[in-house]
RNA sequence: GGGCGAAUGGCGGAACUGGUAGACGCGCACGACUCAAAAUCGUGUUUCGCAAGAAGUGAGAGUUCGAUUCUCUCUUCGCCCA
């Protein structure tokens, strides 16, 4: 018997489902559809294992979905645009879109090689101009409805890039790519009024049922609804300022009220403007990032002010106005009142400058006499040194008691404030898609008419300028529209724009005058699985959920307000990590196993330490390629490794030993089948008995339940069973018929996981069939015989296998039989006995 | 500091709404084949014990005839937010 060649084979299937144009998909609305979408990937320049967990977990449901009879759309493309291109072209002296495009080449083929079943005529790449065309188009019908903006504002700079970051690409105060420590900068900048749909969007989450929670809880506390007052405080001094707006979520501790804070841009900053020392504040201010992480860890300073505020709970009360660099001018109105015995910024800030921390609230189980000594207390208690607040259970019932009063006294109002800010989309960068966008000589905003898109990216320009490379270039920046002369926008798009609406994209990736058909769309949308990285649960996923709602706001172009219907986070591959005698990170092959150590495969002598299994990096040097794997064992196997060691949303260890062995399943498998096509030649007859249908059923049955819980871990050891239990029985009698008609089922119920091995398997016993998921035969799965599960005082003390449907006194009556129970039962007293019908009996002593 | 989740053999992991803990795989051990090795096949493999048996799902309590599963407290780890 010769061994399985998965090299010739897989290519085989793989011409033949191009040829065939196998997934190639139209609207056919006679059939149910089903729109499976894995997030495209960023064309880095190979594919990493990560791709290959995701993409596999894809089709193995596109594959399943449309053997059960759906029209599947699965399509694959681009998230093109980006700094690695950008960052790679200068370092290399490249154009970015040939790099690009390079790329995108190597991993489409590398992506074949996997067998997806994917649907390549619809593929597209963001960084094309026939999609960044309707990006624009996009961008102009919001600015149009008024949810694109352009404000001054500060930002985080990355002086390092150059370039602005979302508060989500600052991480530990530095920038997510360069990791150098962001800056506080003031530019004008183009915003999506992404806050304008806080609550739609908060509601929205209740309907995806489908979501991970997790995600759900991420959102919703990305969005943070609160719900607090407006206060307005009186203010006295030599200004000529009245009084000063404050949002807070804790007006019930206005009695512990020692000082107010204003954020260094307030607008009673005016009048600080010439003063030197509150400059000088001002730029000390600007070291702290703009993230709320970094003014929690940040030192707490402030500016006194010459004003004073009264408490609007008790006019006796002045306290003194400062301006303070953890207050940021776009939460509330720029101005806090501080409780320094309950907000521990209050706390630290007042210990600085010497204010008073009154105690307002106490813990349950502490007396009236409690004070807050060391750090502040936050938490919930009851309401102490409040006048007539006292007593009051805070915060549940505190704060809208307070509201209510401070309503009456009409010194505030209540108010919901959302910590979802708008979305900062201008970058300074050459490689994204352009906004189309112009100005005159006054500045004045010109939007380019659509006739005139798309505005295209310059092509062969110099990359190796300080900032955005775009200003550089006079002649593109330079446009006449009606005979005026004017000067375009030079910032691009923040990527995630792009990948806002490209699942939109892909319902009629070909529509030439605008981003997608809308029969297409109302038949492919929703994407009813959506799959992806846990690290997009909050911006991705967020900006598409808006980006659905931005474009259909104030129209009905769809019928849909969620674009992702089901959504999976599959989990990261890890690998060991290596490091030699200096600390320096080894690569997996550049390690060996000699007598249970590890070795430095150059110097034998050179024992390797080994390292906690991390997420694959190329830091870490602890990556696996791809490429390389699937041409030594084949993508069938890769696709069955990748599968079988762990449930798909948790983290997989890779390992050397489990893929060698899923290699290794596949030559039995192989044999198996040689064996089973050998039995059919034979032409029996008889059947033995119904043992072989038996195990199809439950095989299929199995199967299929955990495919449509994604537990695909499983449904390899399902596999396994299969396989071991029809490797006993295929020496038995069986008809060719029956052989045939299992088989079949078998080979179909293997397509999606491992799809060249199974259509070539298939090809022996019915070529040129229409496959489609086999049913399942229920009474076959009845059984005649339970193995009822005998527990003396709740021990497992012996099993009985008996016919099904037994009373409690059958069984009884057959224990009698039980030798081994005799030394627990007999002549003894029976107290209980509690029994479960064709499952077990517990007898209490 | 807050929120969410997890903890099961040497390892990855199974166990549906409480009902035979450890499916399936890896590893390991022994055996067969071989001059030998690899590959392959077979047997075994939670721990302690020669055995009968006992213990056992991070720790401790609780509910229950019965708890990996439900409740409470704690420990450790992971992720997210701060």
């Amino acid at each position: 018997m010769e061994r399985y060649n998965f090299k010739s084979i897989e290519i085989k299937w793989q011409k033949f489902w191009n040829e065939n144009k196998t997934f190639q998909t139209q609207i056919n609305k006679s059939k149910k559809k089903f729109y499976c979408l894995e997030m495209f990937p960023y064309p880095s320049g190979k594919i990493h294992m990560g791709h290959v967990r995701n993409y596999t977990i894809g089709d193995v449901l596109s594959r399943y979905k449309s053997l059960e009879g759906f029209n599947v759309l699965h399509p694959m493309g681009w998230d093109a645009f980006g700094m690695p291109a950008e960052n790679a072209a200068r370092d290399n002296k490249l154009d970015p879109k040939d790099w690009t495009n390079s790329n995108i080449n190597i991993m489409k083929n590398q992506l074949k090689k996997l067998g997806l079943s994917i649907d390549w005529s619809r593929e597209i790449s963001t960084c094309s101009k026939d999609y960044y065309k309707h990006q624009q188009i996009f961008f102009l019908e919001l600015l149009e409805k008024k949810l694109v903006y352009r404000k001054e504002n500060y930002v985080n700079w990355d002086p390092v890039d150059e370039t602005v970051l979302a508060n989500e690409q600052v991480i530990d105060g530095k920038g997510w790519r360069s990791g150098a420590i962001v800056e506080r900068k003031k530019l004008s900048q183009w915003f999506f009024n992404i806050s304008k749909f806080s609550q739609d969007l908060l509601d929205g989450l209740d309907q995806l049922t489908k979501w991970p929670t997790k995600v759900k809880t991420m959102q919703k506390n990305w969005i943070g609804k609160s719900f607090g007052c407006e206060i307005e405080f009186v203010i006295q001094g030599d200004l000529p300022v009245n009084n000063i707006k404050c949002f807070t979520t804790r007006p019930d501790t206005l009695f512990g009220f020692s000082f107010l804070a204003l954020s260094v841009d307030h607008e009673i900053s005016n009048f600080y403007k010439n003063d030197k020392e509150f400059l000088k504040f001002k730029e000390e201010c600007s070291k702290t990032g703009t993230t709320e992480e970094a003014i929690a860890v940040g030192d707490k300073i402030g500016f006194k002010t010459s004003l004073e505020a009264i408490n609007p709970l008790n006019s006796k009360q002045k306290v003194p106005v400062y301006f303070a660099n953890f207050v940021l001018m776009d939460y509330g109105f720029g101005a806090v009142f501080g409780c320094p015995a309950h907000d521990q910024r209050d706390f630290d800030f007042a210990q600085k400058y010497n204010l008073e921390i009154k105690t307002v609230v106490r813990p349950y189980d502490e007396n009236d006499n409690y004070k807050v000594s060391n750090e502040a207390y936050p938490g919930p208690g009851i309401i102490i040194n409040s006048n007539f607040l006292n007593g009051l259970d805070a915060p549940k019932n505190s704060v809208l008691e307070t509201i209510k009063i401070l309503e009456e006294k009409k010194l505030g109002k209540k108010q919901i404030n959302y910590r979802l800010k708008d979305w900062g989309v201008s970058r300074q960068r050459y490689w994204g898609c352009p906004i189309p966008i112009a100005y005159d000589e006054d500045g004045n905003v010109v939007p380019i008419p659509k006739s005139m898109l798309p505005v295209k990216l310059p092509e062969n320009i110099d990359l190796n300028v300080k900032g955005n490379p775009l200003d550089s270039q006079k002649d593109w920046k330079e446009i006449v529209i009606n005979g005026k002369k004017l000067i375009r926008e030079t910032d691009t798009l923040d990527t995630f724009v792009c990948s806002s609406w490209y699942y939109l994209r892909f319902c009629s990736p070909q529509e030439s005058g605008y981003g997608f058909n809308k029969d297409e769309v109302d038949y492919w949308m929703p994407v009813d699985q959506y799959i992806g990285g846990v690290e997009h649960a909050i911006l991705h996923l967020l900006y598409s959920r808006f980006f659905m709602r931005a474009i259909d706001y104030n129209n009905d172009k769809f019928n849909i307000k969620e674009p992702f219907e089901n959504l999976f986070t599959q989990g990261m591959v890890c690998h060991e990590t290596y490091k030699d005698e200096n600390n320096n990170w080894l690569s997996p092959d550049e390690i060996e196993k000699v007598n249970n150590k590890f070795v430095e495969k150059d110097n034998l002598n050179k024992i390797v330490k080994v390292g906690p299994s991390e997420s694959m990096s190329k830091s870490k040097k602890n990556v696996i390629d791809p490429e390389f794997i699937i041409e030594s064992y084949g993508a069938d196997a890769v696709r069955l490794f990748i599968l079988s060691d762990s449930p798909p949303e948790k983290d997989i260890q890779w390992s050397e030993q489990g893929m060698k062995s899923s290699y290794k399943f596949i030559q039995k498998l192989w044999s198996l089948h040689n064996k089973i096509i050998e039995k059919i030649k034979n032409n029996s007859e008889k059947d033995k008995d119904n043992h072989l249908s038996k195990i199809t059923n439950i095989f299929v049955k199995n199967v299929t339940e955990n495919l449509k819980n994604f537990a695909y871990n499983k449904i390899i050891a399902n596999l396994h069973e299969a396989y071991n239990q029809l490797f006993s029985e295929i020496d038995n009698e069986y008809s060719k018929k029956t052989l045939i008609e299992n088989y079949k089922k078998i080979l179909t119920v293997m397509m999606p996981i491992i799809p060249h091995f199974a259509n070539e398997c298939f090809e022996f016993i019915g070529k040129n069939e229409k496959i489609s998921w086999p049913l399942i035969d229920e009474n076959l799965l009845i059984e005649k015989d339970i193995n009822y599960v005998i527990q003396i005082n709740g021990k497992k003390r012996a099993v009985l296998m008996a016919k099904k449907d037994l009373t409690e006194k059958e069984l009884l009556d057959q224990l009698a039989n039980l030798v081994e129970l005799d030394k627990y039962i007999k002549d003894k007293h029976i107290k209980n006995k509690i029994f479960v019908p064709n499952k077990l009996i517990n007898i209490i002593m």
